[in-house]
DNA sequence: TCCCGAAGTTCGATTTAAATG
DNA sequence: GCATTTAAATCGAACTTCGGG
């Protein structure tokens, strides 16, 4: 059965004929010139009486006609091709993101190719020059962890494709971004913590390499301050370094094992992001303490697993999907503005609003 | 500061000049045919001195000479494409596939062009029409859901590009596949509770029209029947028809509200997959059941959210990533067959084992 | 299939310049 | 000059054929 012989299809058996702008030419009774002019609309169609337009485009339907790409491409110089460059497909932060992008060159002529660099900067390179060589007219980099040096980035930049970066802020940088507002997102979770009756708050801050990490400190003191809360340093422990999304979740069960053993009282608990988040409910749960009842916990991307989580995960949601339309977006005009007048373009740095996203995972404190 | 003057890259601004081979061939002293036969490494290259190799070899690099990707398509007629069509890549399931795909295909010359069709049947014929007009070599599919008709699919047949299925079974089909023994899956995941002691199980079941619901449904039956385990068709229920990935998860919330109505005893559930184990425990704890302490469950797919859920899912592990690395392996050994010898190739089916992994949701039941 | 190298044709389209009535 | 159409050059590489050494 697998394999069987396959009876039916008499005559156009084995491979498609290919039929090219020449048969249509031929078809329709006219010269390939008129055919191509026809077929693009080109401006000097203007002039092309009505009729031969119909019968051209009628002899490349019966035809089937499917203009070569590679023909074209070589010609116009233009591939049509977006490079998307993901750090780590694994990373459940990541997938919305594609999806944005994804919805917003299906509606442009554009198509997608696709690499993944597992957060290796050998790979990363590797896959930045099969994209250059495949000559993709623009890039978007989805990056979750940043270990990129600037000297790849200025290496763009020079070669005048028009790129966009999603993720970290990495402050002055020659090279466009879309960024979340980590700092305002960390102001909104704290003070969500504090409005319930929170005061004693335990913190789990992301690895120090990472930009996010500063800017959202920056916005639990700003709120701090802008209140009067004390924020116990024997509260504030920090993620290890690590590129791998699972570990936050492993730090964030140790670190909140590690805070136990302190045995320092605090009601509520800020995580770095929702896997650490995750984990730190994890632990609690193991140690017996009960999620809002007796600790709230409140996490930061709004991940998918956030919300399927029991209880559902309080969290500060990024805009995703928004995040990945909006570069795929910069990245097209971009290519159009390139087209008109070449030489680099300007570089833009988009900021993104992060949202509360409020669910079962935090409640005011009980009284003791 | 961002769109600032450019001072340094003093000749070579705006665009890139295109070396051609025609360049190379200047540099270096030979013509374009001898730096053609070096670059490729042709067959007649035995016969060029070393020297000579060298030298071309040389002014490439000096030049920095990329080969036109069009060009070369153009007259090899091979575009070194995969196209890969997810049906909805928000499915945590799919991006280990995903992965998997990327990995092997990253040591192919090939590259993957990424489209998502939204379990939209339109979407998915207009990407699929996308692909073939950009002349991928193979496609590889990765349908969580199947809307699929036949018609398609037989079409890609008379095309003669190799295709892979990754997901349901579809029976007598004319296209290969990737899928999971579902069966054997489902008996594992019964068979674990059973050794646990459970005797009272709930289930919850697919959609009908997913023919995995009918695999596992049998596996269960087959394990139930070999121990003379009796299923009470009270607790027996069924997800709802949907597209939606998330939709399981309500199902699972809404049907343990159900059995719980019912008020039959049941001291474990196995759920038809973990987004709808998911929502099982959500009901579970909001009706204040403990897991596993009054209820066990088990899901199925071990999609990443089971194992940084509270408590950790024990489920049936999918092993996504090899089915992804087999499906990309298994369509660029059809494309390499094709090459040496047209015609359709024969439909090979892969059914890949799963596996049964213990968490924390499942326990012996307690005595009553 | 001795060794080395190059001229010329081809792939399938776009575009310019020009020819026809 | 105008409306209508096309021959011919071009894009960048690969391959076939051929000519000397």
């Amino acid at each position: 059965m697998a394999s069987g012989t396959q009876q039916s299809d008499t005559s156009q058996s084995s491979k498609t004929p290919t039929v090219t702008m020449r048969d249509v030419a031929r078809e329709s009774g006219f010269s390939p010139t008129t055919v191509s002019i026809t077929l693009n609309d080109a401006p000097l169609a203007r002039y092309l009486p009505a009729e031969t337009k119909a019968r051209i485009k009628q002899a490349a339907r019966k035809l089937g006609y499917r203009p070569n790409p590679f023909a074209r491409s070589l010609v116009s110089k233009r591939s049509q091709l977006i490079g998307v460059m993901v750090f780590d497909i694994t990373d459940p932060w990541c997938t919305p993101i594609l999806r944005g992008i994804e919805k917003t060159l299906y509606e442009s002529s554009y198509v997608t190719i696709f690499t993944d660099s597992h957060n290796d900067p050998t790979r990363f390179e590797r896959y930045l020059e099969m994209l250059l060589d495949r000559r993709v007219e623009a890039l978007v980099i989805v990056a979750n962890w940043l270990f990129l040096d600037i000297n790849v980035l200025a290496d763009l930049r020079k070669r005048d494709i028009p790129t966009v970066l999603i993720g970290p802020e990495l402050g002055i940088s020659s090279i466009s971004s879309v960024v979340l507002d980590n700092e305002a997102g960390a102001y909104k979770a704290i003070q969500h913590l504090y409005e319930l009756g929170h005061r004693d708050i335990a913190f789990i801050r992301g690895p120090e390499l990472l930009s996010d990490t500063a800017s959202r400190w920056t916005g639990i003191r700003a709120f701090a301050d802008s209140v009067g809360l004390a924020i116990d340093p024997d509260l504030v422990l920090d993620l290890a370094e690590s590129a791998d999304p699972m570990s936050s979740f492993d730090g964030g069960i140790a670190l909140v094992e590690e805070l136990l053993r302190r045995g320092k009282r605090f009601t509520a608990l800020m995580a770095f992001d929702d896997m650490t988040a995750l984990g730190a409910m994890r632990a609690l749960a193991h140690a017996g303490i009960s999620v809002p009842g007796q600790c709230s916990v409140i996490g930061f991307d709004d991940i998918g697993p956030a919300s399927i989580a029991t209880p559902g995960l309080t969290t500060i949601r990024q805009p995703t999907e928004q995040m990945g339309s909006f570069a795929a977006a910069r990245v097209i005009e971009e290519v159009h503005a390139a087209h008109k007048s070449p030489g680099p373009k300007p570089v833009h740095h988009h900021k993104v609003n992060p949202e509360l996203i409020v669910r079962e995972s935090t409640a005011p404190p009980t009284p003791v």
